[in-house]
DNA sequence: GTCATCATGTAAGCCGTTACATGATTGC
DNA sequence: GCAATCATGTAACGGCTTACATGATGAC
């Protein structure tokens, strides 16, 4: 899961270990704080195996991608200023490589055990790497273990009618949101579907209505990487 | 956290280890399916440490007691027809001490280091073995910490505009639902505080007014145990 | 020159998991 | 008698945490 958000991360721009920190805790929100002591070892794993190279700061190669957020373009002009200075030594930067990302791409899309939220919001995070297909499948799966567990806990509700205030309070708080998230979701695989509906791709459950509703999708496709 | 979860259902009534796992999964909801590689020795670290003791299993002093849900009075039924039967050896029925009523009371009183969802839930799940002013504290420490996240995403959201869709939905979504947690633990605190001052204990924030629009709380106070 | 912050790393431990091994009880 | 389930346990490992250790850089 680490390893998921770190080659995440380095798909966008090149970043050192503590920079890579940050970014999980202010824009993923995910790992609200990574331990360096699993995050660095993360990292030495995934250098060893040839999905990420450190690069000795220096700017030669450094391309700033204008892909980042505000934050992104703050944390490219402190690189750039230090280009400018003297190599940062101490500092040491990662680059992903092929294989990378093409572990990155195969962590993404393969069966996770327990799709808990955690996991499903990291994949999420990175839904604009997943081929449609993918994305769906992702959206859907979620789905189903939502669904699922719904079903499971309304049969608790409706079994033992005794259960203490605090239990009960609980259980129906959860099922609600439970139910809200689910109706999220239901948005959001509408939206995938009504722009595959779009794309004249080999795609042939078109569902042709129904993409009428769509402006109020919580996915806004006035956003980029789309 | 998992020994925490053992002692609460065993305040309840004996169990032993293979049912305590139904009821964690069934009852609790957390833990959706607790392995045994994890009960198993969480219960013979508890009995080592004098929280529980095995009983060998037979009826003498089983007392059925009527506090628990269906499923409970079920459970207590198959046990009591056993107890008819044959000791039904191999099993290993567990009763909380003394000892574990006092190490439970710790562990669900004291400050728990990361209070994520799930430690909560499993808290307030037992609330009712709380004194009120550490049931108050519990809501209000949890209240804290989702109005600090609050703040944290929303700093985000301001900060830097250009996320991509998908991580700004999820975003969204997510806030929207720490603020709907909010309210609710907002409506349970009202809850209690309206209980504080209905008993004339040596609270003297007392907060009158306000205890008009109660009925719609979510703790439900037909319940026992209360 | 010293203090806060940036930056990287190691070691020990916690808390759970999966996989494996074993045997009793019940239903058919 | 045989299978499904109930029931207990061990071993190995996974993934994260805290605590510890170290040093460079920048601000004043």
């Amino acid at each position: 899961m680490l390893e998921l958000a770190i080659l995440g991360l380095l798909e966008d721009q090149e970043l050192h270990g503590y920079e890579i920190r940050k970014r999980l805790r202010d824009e993923l929100g995910f790992f609200s704080n990574v331990s360096f002591g699993s995050l660095y070892p993360a990292l030495s794993r995934l250098e060893r195996s040839g999905a990420v190279e450190a690069i000795d700061a220096d700017g030669a190669d450094t391309p700033v991608p204008m892909t980042g957020s505000l934050s992104g373009e703050r944390a490219a002009m402190r690189s750039t200023r230090t280009t400018a200075g003297r190599g940062r030594r101490g500092r040491k930067v990662y680059r992903i490589t092929d294989e990378g990302r093409r572990q990155f791409a195969e962590l993404l899309d393969r069966e996770p055990g327990p799709d808990d939220a955690r996991s499903f919001g990291l994949r999420l995070a990175f839904a604009r790497y997943l081929p449609p297909q993918a994305r769906l499948r992702l959206l859907e799966r979620r789905r189903t273990q939502l669904e699922e567990r719904l079903r499971r806990a309304r049969a608790v509700q409706a079994g033992s009618a005794r259960l203490d205030p605090y239990t009960r309070s609980l259980m129906e708080h959860t099922t609600e949101s439970t139910e809200r998230d689910i109706s999220w979701l239901d948005r959001l695989i509408d939206a995938e579907r009504s722009r595959f509906a779009a794309t004249p791709a080999a795609n042939h459950t078109v569902r042709a209505a129904g993409a009428a509703d769509l402006s109020a999708a919580a996915v806004h496709t006035e956003g980029d990487t789309l």
